[in-house]
DNA sequence: AGTCGAGCCTGCTGGC
DNA sequence: TGCCAGCAGGCTCGAC
């Protein structure tokens, strides 16, 4: 689930209930995600006040009153939900419809008791998702941020920046926007969309976005429009809900009801004036989905 | 050095 | 109905 328009929209989520509120205690319900918890990882967050949670890329990133930084990232199944209190009862925050099951309880995996009153329970059946805390002195050297380019709503990314970053690259547009040095946040799906809307295909070669002279050309200006419209558009709608995603409350995203070629597959290209139809292939592993006649 | 495929783990879907 | 292969939105690592 998890790229860039719905981890924002879990952060907006979290916020009310953790900015400002102290973690009274910390409840973890096995010894890993994807890596063990560092030791003293519950030590570490109880007693302490959440300044402020951020998000970076796809990490959401909470800076604690210690000088600590707790970094969280979802993985591909990873949610949190925001309960009023004691999380084995049934009573979700007011205006929440979404009651897990019992089976689903079984991956709440960690569970912050929060001063404000709520609990927020994190919950994740593949288990791809992390927390790891950090000095905050230390932001610069963190392995999993160190790398990575500019936030793509940001004022630093523009289509000079991005021609520049793919200048030389020998790789796939596709791959190319995948990799989070060039940009911040970005995965399948959003890629895909993109693409779509800057009519570009996923197989053109990345370095085509700036002239020989390194200027950005008039595609990189395309592509950049076309992640502020539907990063902005997926944000606006809560995300996109395909199998695991949910708002801290419950509720479903609705942006994959905006998909124009993401899963869609075998249906009419919704460009005006096109008669193509969407394909699918699988490209670096992964399915792209893309209109062949007006990608180019 | 840059690029690509494998693997992490569980659950869901579609085909037989 | 039941089983199993294939597939899933991310990321790092190792091999080329």
């Amino acid at each position: 689930m998890p790229e860039l328009p719905e981890v924002e929209t879990v952060r907006r989520g979290l916020q009310p209930a953790m900015e400002g509120s102290k973690i009274t205690r910390l409840e973890l319900r096995r010894k890993d995600l994807r890596f063990p918890f560092q030791p003293d990882f519950a030590g570490r967050l109880q007693g302490r006040t959440v300044a402020s949670l951020g998000r970076r890329a796809k990490y959401l990133l909470a800076d604690l009153d210690s000088g600590d930084v707790l970094l969280m990232h979802l993985g591909m199944s990873g949610s949190f939900r925001v309960v009023s209190d004691a999380p084995d009862e049934e009573n979700v925050m007011p205006g929440a419809f979404h009651h897990p099951r019992s089976d689903e309880r079984a991956h709440d995996h960690v569970v912050f008791h929060m001063s404000s009153g709520p609990s927020v329970i994190y919950n994740d059946p593949r288990r791809f998702g992390f927390m790891k805390i950090f000095a905050r002195s230390e932001i610069e050297n963190e392995p999993f941020l160190k790398d990575i380019g500019p936030e793509p709503l940001g004022n630093a990314f523009d289509a000079a920046m991005l021609a520049g970053a793919t200048a030389g690259k020998k790789t796939s547009l596709k791959a190319a926007l995948l990799d989070q040095r060039v940009v911040a946040g970005l995965g399948n799906i959003y890629v895909c969309e993109a693409l779509f809307r800057s009519h570009l295909s996923p197989r053109r070669l990345a370095a085509t976005l700036a002239t020989k002279k390194g200027e950005p050309t008039d595609h990189s200006k395309r592509l950049v429009t076309a992640i502020h419209e539907v990063l902005n558009q997926a944000i606006k709608a809560g995300g996109s809900s395909l199998r695991d995603h949910r708002q801290t409350d419950g509720e479903l995203g609705y942006f994959q009801h905006s998909f124009q070629v993401y899963d869609r597959e075998g249906e009419p290209c919704q460009t005006d004036g096109c008669s193509g139809i969407v394909k699918r292939f699988v490209q670096n592993g992964r399915s792209t989905f893309w209109c062949p006649k007006c990608q180019r």
